[in-house]
DNA sequence: TTCAATCAAATGTCATGACAAACTGTCATA
DNA sequence: TATGACAGTTTGTCATGACATTTGATTGAA
């Protein structure tokens, strides 16, 4: 049973229940409060931190959905081990958008403006022939070719331009239109890597490649972009945390 | 603006926030509620069914959770456009536990007690040089192979018989012996198939297969399973519907 | 006409209070 | 000794009430 003190501000535009969630948080993964710790219940911990029992069960609900702690009825709070942490769930995923373009240096290949095949239209809910941004690039890891990547974007969503892209990355320019890109609806897969795949990624022709495809949308469900990117296999995978 | 008519059963089990939000989830599936609908606002629906606001704001957060609506403050619900509807995250990712060793046919191939590995002991978090079981499984769908699944798990949590897996499956005997199974800690790579793999899975040898390695937890975060599954990339990949 | 201020509507946050249900351990009884 | 009843603890569910914040539309003035 271990007592954690924390600062609520109440002066802050932050909600009370994410400075609570959030110190929990950060206390869990610094190991302050390590793995099988039973947590006090809920109530005193209410009246700890002044705070009512509905916005301490907020903060708690939280930290469940999170992975970090288990709750289980009558008997209590216990702090959850490190197999489960959630959060990374994004990293891996999202990795070849939120990284900038900098250190993992992207090369942008082709930046054009087509006319959409039926099937990519589609998955952008676009009409039948509409025009959109076609880009292909390389990211590269270490100076050595990690994923050629190809994506679709509709022409309203931004304005790309190559020296934008190799400087910004795609993800801070889709930020900075406005774009939250909040989820996403993936399709991961394998294949054997062509002559141009192979020859981009240098590796020999046959070679296995992760397949990855995804459809980006805002946090209406518009889609804002289609993507289709392969991986070298020797470099690469998903990791996905599971819950429910 | 659209209203919706559903029974609530003070009397049931089942919460009320769930029983309104599996009500809408179903009106929305079932196009009743089609997207782009603009919901009433949560003070007229709680009042409507007779209701607290909390309880239907319950209802609501379960919704947004699921990818079924969006809220925006000061503007009201809408619900989302079928791209996104969460649910299927579990279909394609546990489906290979979860349908029975009927139709989708499971021939078990292997079935042993050994000495685990230590890469394996380690997964399952179990001391160096324990015992456990080892499975090694071919998944058929229509009589064509789909996947060869190899999995390891601890004695202490259930009793495997060869005529247990093939007639029941592994996550029912599983779910009979008390374990939750409510997590898992996934990886998707990419291969090409070795000379085993190949025959069992009826393609060539260097064909693309698709690799998924997986610790199953229950729901205290204890692991339970520890899987290496290869699957034809012609005829399987995985879907993943992200959020946040 | 255009822009800014204001107002209404909707969701977000927070508090207090109450009862229900599940789990654990203890104690009494067979 | 073993089993069942009971009480205590803790989380789960639900209600009522209040104020804050964001957004969109309306109104008014320049």
């Amino acid at each position: 049973m271990v007592e954690l003190e924390i600062a609520i501000d109440r002066s802050s535009p932050i909600p009370l229940y994410h400075q609570v969630a959030s110190a929990f948080d950060k206390a869990i993964r610094d190991g302050v409060l390590p793995p099988e710790t039973k947590l006090e219940n809920e109530i005193s911990l209410a009246k700890r931190y002044n705070l009512s029992r509905p916005t301490m069960r907020q903060a708690m609900d939280q930290l469940v959905r999170d992975g970090l702690v288990v709750r289980r009825r009558g008997v209590g709070t216990q702090v959850i081990g490190p197999p489960v942490r959630r959060n990374l769930r994004l990293s891996s995923l999202y990795n070849d958008l939120q990284d900038e373009g900098a250190d993992p240096e992207t090369q942008v290949l082709t930046l054009e403006t087509i006319t959409a095949e039926e099937s990519i239209s589609e998955q952008l809910g676009l009409p039948k022939g509409a025009e959109v941004y076609h880009l292909k690039r390389l990211r590269l890891v270490d100076n050595r070719p990690l994923a050629l990547m190809e994506n679709w974007l509709p022409l309203t969503v931004a304005t790309l331009t190559r020296e934008g892209l190799e400087s910004d990355g795609l993800y801070n320019i889709l930020r900075r239109a406005g774009v939250d890109f909040r989820m996403a609806q993936q399709k991961v897969g394998a294949d054997i890597a062509n002559h141009e795949q192979a020859s981009r990624l240098k590796v020999d022709v046959g070679s296995a490649l992760v397949v990855m495809e995804r459809t980006g949308l805002d946090s209406s469900g518009t889609p804002v972009e289609f993507g289709h990117h392969v991986y070298r296999a020797d470099r690469y995978s998903f990791d996905i945390m599971l819950m429910n």
